[in-house]
DNA sequence: GCTTGCTATGGAATCCATTTCATATATTAC
DNA sequence: GTAATATATGAAATGGATTCCATAGCAAGC
């Protein structure tokens, strides 16, 4: 295959000539940069993008870990990076970890080694510390709070959201107040339950451990999350779930066995998916479209500008009022 | 930062030496790889894998091309891909194309540059003629029946899969066949319509243009259809609507105006998806999970091997019998 | 007429690891 | 005791571009 060299050789030019017409540099006669052009279309020549990635220390790709991609949540994330990485020219590495602390090392470690320009962390079981350790290497940021850290973010305030969420159910006057949790994993899930904690006990509201359900994550867990309802002598009110198509699972199972919604069992739904527009589920919007897009922006400005300063972005969230509250 | 050459000036050997130890070579005394070992983690070094992608001529890393990520199916296909790629210690490179062929033959240059070791595509906007030009650079898979090409591919069949589907419909006595397509684009669209239109034809069915559906992709877009359908004089007794969260949306919205399915309506989906779970919806599972995790196997053995005589792996699917048939 | 600045060009150094080839010693085989 | 093989090591070539530096012609400014 064709190197610069032999184009130079054939072109009766420099190699020096050749990158110049290759990269669009100023300062080659028209003669010799035809000379160049017409010498690559005949060799069919093309470049060896990883001598150039070798030789000037970039790649033009950045890494985004994230544990499933078949989420609404994750996937929703990273077609908001996907998009930008399109406009900026920017290639995107999947790293769909299952939340594997090994496996997202290793993402880190391509910082280490260059094979990426920066890191986009959207959910991770790595500790903040240990991200902290690679921001020498290139920008890192992740779509979650993690406080004052040498490394980026953009993040909604679950506390307050999900403050503002049982406030709103509260203004309704719904006392008993269930919570279904996803994964255990995240900060947020433990950021929530501390303001579900805190809200009720300062609105000297009831806490009971049956109201409250962990790991529910899929269609069908809210769909049994229904089912253990119905056998409960004192039921919640309203019940707040973190993913909407948890609450449709639930929503769809509880009217089978006869339950109204919002009279005999209110929910309110996370993420605004398109199955609670559809069953006009109450949620909570925290626009993942834009945290994906905007943790795209910040870390190719870091890349593009050398700054290595940590960027925080706190995005806003939206209570969409709808009929199942 | 530092390189083997001064981690071989430091440990007292050869570069060569240190390259061995860095790749698990033989032939290296314990007391200098134990040096060569010491003075890395001294040094703090680590390889820069650009170098190395350059000498080898491999990046480790694979192209996936497929228009939008949040659509279940095709985040499902990522989901079996990048299983089988953490797996494999292979790197995913994600193009979000949205059926930009520019876009997508951006993709098909990385190859040509040796910046990725192969491509998969999962849904394309490019002719196969064209992807064909790009076989001598490395292997390409497709996730769609393309015929016999320079390129490998794993497909279901959907003209025997959809034909399928329609005599299940029709064996249940149904006469009266609407269908909603989703995106025209992809090549497996017009195979489903000839499929639907040959049988319709030779079971001496009813065609009527009014209860053909095209460009039918969002579960609003599916109780848009449950709308259109109330104020029609001649209803079909039953669609066969390609993916199963269109048929969700079909399905609430048809409720709510009280259609019964499927005794009003029935309803057949596509994909298997949760949400068709939940609902009881009738589908067919193409196995998509099942389809990203062959093609990968298939690029990687292709990579690995050298080879580059195309595979084409046909792969099962599934009609699921449920309430709404 | 001399300095300054712009345009045009090429030589050579640089990025950093892998791998071939050559060489040398140690071990095993018969 | 000699031939054959296994182990150990390093020098140098290689992969393919970018870019710094040096050089030179030519126009403009005063």
């Amino acid at each position: 295959m064709a190197n610069i060299k032999e184009i130079a050789r054939i072109a009766g030019v420099s190699v020096t000539t050749v990158s110049r017409v290759l990269n669009n540099h100023p300062y080659v006669s028209d003669i010799k940069r035809a000379a160049v052009l017409n010498t690559i279309e005949q060799l069919n020549y093309s470049r060896n993008m990883n001598a150039v990635h070798l030789i000037t220390g970039r790649t033009g790709a950045i890494a985004v870990i994230l544990p499933y991609i078949n989420l609404y949540y994750f996937s929703i994330v990273m077609d908001g990076l996907a998009h930008e990485a399109l406009n900026a020219q920017y290639r995107l590495i999947l790293c769909q970890s299952n939340y594997a602390a090994e496996e997202e090392l290793k993402v880190l470690e391509m910082l280490r080694n260059k094979e990426i320009d920066g890191v986009v962390i959207v959910s991770t079981a790595l500790q903040p510390e240990v991200i902290e350790e690679y921001t020498d290497y290139g920008p890192v940021i992740t779509c979650q709070d993690s406080g004052e850290r040498r490394f980026s973010s953009v993040y909604i305030e679950h506390y307050e959201a999900f403050w503002d969420g049982l406030q709103y159910l509260s203004s309704k006057g719904y006392r008993k107040i269930g919570y279904c949790e996803g994964r255990q994993n995240g900060s947020s899930a433990s950021i929530r339950q501390s303001a579900f904690r805190a809200f009720l006990s300062e609105r000297n509201l009831p806490f009971r451990e049956e109201w409250m359900v962990y790991d529910c994550m899929t269609e069908e867990d809210g769909a049994g999350v229904a089912l253990s309802l119905l056998d409960m002598q004192d039921r919640p009110e309203v019940l707040i779930i973190t993913g909407d198509h948890v609450a449709a699972g639930l929503i769809i199972e509880a009217r089978k066995h006869g339950l109204r919604i919002p009279e005999d069992l209110a929910v309110m739904g996370f993420d605004n998916q398109p199955i609670g527009r559809l069953l006009d589920i109450t949620t909570i919007d925290n626009h993942l479209y834009d945290m994906g897009a905007a943790a795209f922006r910040i870390i190719h400005e870091q890349i593009r500008t050398g700054s290595r300063v940590p960027v925080h972005r706190k995005l806003d969230y939206e209570i969409i009022e709808r009929g199942t509250v």
